[in-house]
RNA sequence: GGCUCGGUGGCAGAGUGGUGAUGCAGCGGAUUGCAAAUCCGUCUACGCCGGUUCGAUUCCGACCCGAGCCUCCA
């Protein structure tokens, strides 16, 4: 019986992963406010949650995952004024980096990305209906969620109103009843960008989307929500207050969090001015190393991130394309994702360290594996990383990736042709001489029953 | 101030009421002309103080330290 197991933010720990309809599974995930290019940190909810879905289709016959794009929203509007431009040239530049980016880690696409642009009509809709039924207001233009008509408002976050007082860092504004009030809509200046309502011409409040385009396209429950640990509160506490006045039901069964990317053991954030964008790693690492490197610890522990981690990944990578290399041209065996130990291990709550050890049995496996046992034990290893979105590249054209400042395929492989000439005369001076060239050019040789090969190293 | 998480070997990082994480690094060996790759073996650990228990790194309590949220945030 092979059960997922998932820690459920809202409370209750660990449990086994129960869906609403097991022939149907339904994901929603907050995606990027695209004003500009993602960080690494936030690359870690995309890769995390892609795992969790490849998952998800491997146990259940359907499953749909929507990652939306906030593509209305005010630091839109300041960075499309600083850039002299208009809000759509902006977000939709910036969505498509976004795209560029989380493909280049190897992460499928999600079923839908719905764009909060293209639901201003559905937002209403749901303003309107939180209005109806007591749970809105409207007041100098704007209309506000009234917190304290939802009994168990806090309950996500684990907070309740008097505590959130005593922090004293509550924006009171004139227009609100309780501090704790949040906006639904908001009055837009002329030279804001805006919609025509009832109350207005003006913009949606940044919870509103989720809860509106959740509605729209998943229904009034979904399976699991997912985000990082940051948007518990305000934002993910207040979607749920939003949908549950709005439409009834529980909204969410398991809400999942993941922890953050740290700088020194600092969070990376845009405000701390420690981020790296993928982009720019993009430069230097693979997107699969960058992917591996996310893995690499369990997605509700922090992650540090360094120079080391990276290369750390990336020699890792290196090592089961190796092995998989020298299985040569064995064919791989089908095999079926729910025996192997990678995929035991992400049905314990995405166990992607555990999985990753598995990953390295599975190599050593391979590495000793006798000729008739390679084609089952490659298979393994495949279909081990596969599960976790790695290991889809060819091994040789992995492990000599191109490098634009290093030497040429050519110039290296005549380099060995030296090489093999010196050594067949027993000058192992001038073939160690050959060797060190290519050393110090980063070039890795590996001497074997069929000759020589290379690889970048 | 309120509310959450954490502290594991040189480093990264799982997990568990009682023998193994795993990887990197180190050390020893096999293999190699020498290497590389691979394989075999091996050292170093659970923040501090109490409690529960036959037994605690694991459960409970206090303490120390670190991080996060409290209407910008993955």
């Amino acid at each position: 019986m092979t059960e997922l197991l998932l820690t459920n933010s809202a409370g209750g720990g660990k449990s086994v992963f129960k869906p609403m309809d097991p022939e149907h599974i339904r994901m929603y995930v907050c995606g990027p406010t695209v004003y500009n290019l993602v960080h690494i940190g936030n690359a870690r909810p995309v890769v995390v949650f892609d795992t969790l879905f490849r998952v998800l289709q491997a146990l259940y016959p359907k499953v749909t995952y929507a990652r939306n794009i906030t593509d209305i929203d005010d630091k839109i509007i300041v960075a499309a004024r600083e850039r002299d431009t208009d809000i759509m040239t902006l977000t939709q530049e910036f969505t498509d980096k976004f795209r560029q980016d989380m493909a280049a880690l190897n992460n499928l696409d999600p079923s839908i990305e719905p764009q909060a642009t293209a639901h201003v009509e559905a937002m209403l809709d749901l303003t309107a209906r939180l209005i109806e039924r007591g749970h809105a207001y409207v007041s100098e233009g704007h209309v506000l969620f009234d917190v304290t008509s939802m009994e168990d408002y806090g309950e996500l976050s684990g907070r309740n109103l008097e505590d959130m007082l005593a922090g004293a860092r509550v924006e009171v504004s004139s227009y609100k009843r309780h501090p704790g009030d949040f906006v639904l809509w908001k009055p837009s200046r002329d030279d804001d960008p805006g919609w025509d309502s009832d109350y207005g011409r003006g913009r949606p409040g940044w919870h509103l989307e989720c809860s509106a385009m959740i509605h729209q396209h998943l229904g009034d429950n979904i399976d699991i929500h997912g985000g990082g640990r940051d948007l518990i509160f305000p934002h993910h506490e207040n979607e749920r207050a939003q949908s549950c006045c709005g439409y009834g039901g529980s909204f969410v069964g398991t809400w999942m969090h993941n922890a953050y990317v740290d700088m020194d053991g600092e969070k990376m954030s845009k405000s701390l001015g420690n981020v790296r964008t993928v982009r720019e790693l993009l430069e230097q690492y693979s997107g699969e190393t960058l992917r591996f490197a996310l893995l690499s610890a369990h997605y509700r522990s922090p992650l540090n991130f360094s120079k080391e981690l990276l290369d750390n990944a990336q020699a890792t990578l290196d090592g089961f394309y190796l092995a998989l290399r020298n299985a040569g041209d064995t064919a791989a065996e089908a095999s079926d994702a729910h025996l192997s130990p990678v995929f035991s291990a992400l049905l314990d709550d995405l166990n992607t360290p555990e999985a990753i050890a598995e990953l390295h049995q599975l190599a050593k496996a391979l590495n000793k594996a006798s000729e008739n046992e390679k084609a089952a034990a490659k298979a393994a290893l495949l279909a081990g990383g596969a599960v976790l979105g790695i290991l889809s590249e060819d091994p040789v054209a992995w492990l000599s990736k191109s490098d634009p400042d290093g030497l040429t395929a050519e110039v290296i492989d005549q380099m060995l042709i030296d090489r093999a000439e010196a050594k067949a005369n027993r000058n192992f001076s001038r073939a160690d001489a050959i060797r060190d060239e290519l050393n110090g050019a980063g070039i890795i040789i590996e001497d074997n029953a069929s000759g020589a090969t290379w690889r970048r190293g």
